[in-house]
Order: C-alpha cells, then sequence, then structure tokens
DNA sequence: TTGAATGCAAAGCATTTGCATTATC
DNA sequence: GATAATGCAAATGCTTTGCATTCAA
C-alpha cells in the first residue's frame, strides 16, 4: 500500500513524503471530492498539521500530472478527486452534501453537439454538476 | 426608458434610484454575464462610484427577485445577467472571453432523468457551462 | 550535497457584515 | 418622518506568492 502510493508519488515527479502519502490516503478514503481546507483538516487525524501551502502545492502539481481531478460546485471553492481514468459529474445534496457520481457521458454527447451546432465553438471542456436532494433527504 | 426602468425596479419592491438605475443600464447593454466588480467599473462610465457593498446589495435583491439570474463559470466568480424568461446556458471562449448562449433544453431533459434514474436524486439546480474556442478564435 | 519540499508571513481578491449617514417615498 | 439605500471600515474565507529553512534522494 505504502510502496503503491510511493511509486504514484514517484510517477508524477515528486518525492515521497510522509506528508504527500497522507493527503493521497485521505483522497482515497474520500467518499466525495474534497477542498484544500478538508483534505489539511482531515490529515490531522494522522498527527500531521501541514502548512496550508503546502496542500495547496500538493494538489496543483497531483492536477498537473492527471493523478487528481478539480470538482467545481460553483461555491467558490476548489474540490479534488481521484482520477480515476474518466471525468467524472457529480449530484450532490443540497441538505446532507452527500455526493454521488453518476455516468452521463452518453447524452452529454448530445448536449455537446448542439452546443458546437449552435455556437461554432470548439468545446474543450465543461462544467456540469447537479444539485437536489438525495433518497435519505427526500 | 428611464420610467419602464423606474417600474421595473418598483416591481420588485426597491426604490429607484440613479445608482440602480446604472447598474440595471449596464446589465441590459453587456455581451454577457458580468461580476459585481465588473459592474462597479462599468458604472464609472456615469460618472457615478458606488460601494461595492451597494453593488452586492443590488445584485442580491434583485436575484431574489428573479430580475436578474446569477452565472457561474467555475472561476469562483459570480456573474449576474439579465433573467429573460428561462433559465440560459454558455459557451465560454477561453481566448478572447466572448461568451454565446445556447439553448440546450431537450438535450439536457434527457441527461436530467439520466441523473435521476442513476442517483435517486430529486435535482433541484444544476451548473452546465461550456468552455471552448469561438469561431473568431479557431 | 543539492534541488525539491515545507513552513511562515503577508498579500490578493471576491464577498459579507455592522454600523453610521443619507436620500427616497 | 419613517424606512430603505448607501457609504465606510473591517473582517472572512479561499488561494497565492516570496523567501527562508529543512529534508529526501
Amino acid at each position: 500500500m505504502k510502496g503503491k502510493m510511493a511509486s504514484c508519488l514517484q510517477s508524477f515527479g515528486t518525492r515521497s513524503t510522509k506528508t504527500k502519502r497522507a493527503f493521497l490516503s485521505v483522497l482515497e478514503a474520500a467518499q466525495g471530492p474534497l477542498s484544500a481546507p478538508e483534505i489539511q483538516a482531515a490529515v490531522e487525524a494522522a498527527r500531521l498539521h501541514p502548512n496550508k501551502t503546502t496542500v495547496y502545492r500538493f494538489l496543483d502539481a497531483a492536477v498537473k500530472a492527471g493523478e487528481l481531478s478539480v470538482v467545481d460546485f460553483g461555491d467558490g471553492v476548489k474540490r479534488y478527486e481521484h482520477t480515476h481514468g474518466a471525468h467524472h459529474h457529480h449530484a450532490v445534496c443540497t441538505s446532507c452534501r452527500a455526493v454521488t457520481e453518476v455516468t452521463i457521458e452518453p447524452q452529454l454527447e448530445k448536449v455537446m453537439s448542439e452546443v458546437t451546432r449552435q455556437s461554432g465553438f470548439s468545446i474543450e471542456r465543461h462544467l456540469v454538476e447537479f444539485f437536489g436532494r438525495c433518497k435519505a433527504c427526500v
């Protein structure tokens, strides 16, 4: 496990440190995307107290390396999650904050081609997230 | 024109002032959604120097009244545009910043029902915006 | 040893809040 | 004159930057 993380870290050209391993552990255990402040708070459980600058720098590097991806819920806070192959979309419960991943690529394709048709844009990126009440919150 | 704006302001229960009329003018003339700092800067052309607090308070009130809607491009800045009946989506040029409105309701419906099917969520709101190169920017 | 990683302090930027002042109705 | 609107200053929260220090390789 540690070896896996270490090699994962090395694979994107960074040195393996206790702090970075903790960041990755936290993100692996997370139920949904986490913000930098949340990640910083979470590693406190491992008795680590990294500076917030360290958190942001790690996240930037990991995103650039494609190891993590940024998720934006439109509240002005960047959240991060493991990149398991493809790009994800989420349904976020506005009551209990639960986050569920959804797979909507086929349907989104249709939307994208309509956008292209209407605007003439060459689309590079999209922001697609959903908010509402999860099953438990009615 | 002024009468129209004044009555529009009164219609959502606010007093008509020079400053608010200027805010509405700016938003009417805008090519795309504007942020609070952008709106504040724009009314300088009308020799008005409203405090930023005033800008934010006006925007909040207008949004609550349904007169304006918030547009989020995921950069941590809220933008505002006139609510012309329905909810809009945009294609934003990452090169020249041009914003084009797109109408994708029919296609989005399919996406939404798939999200509901997979997650069991009762969707209340979504965040859907596109980014890429406009025709002029190749 | 040496360059990367970390800490620390300060600043940047959008946004919000509390309170005093002013202007609209 | 009562109440809403505005100004002002300060604070909040996330994020970034510059520089000194420490640590992995």
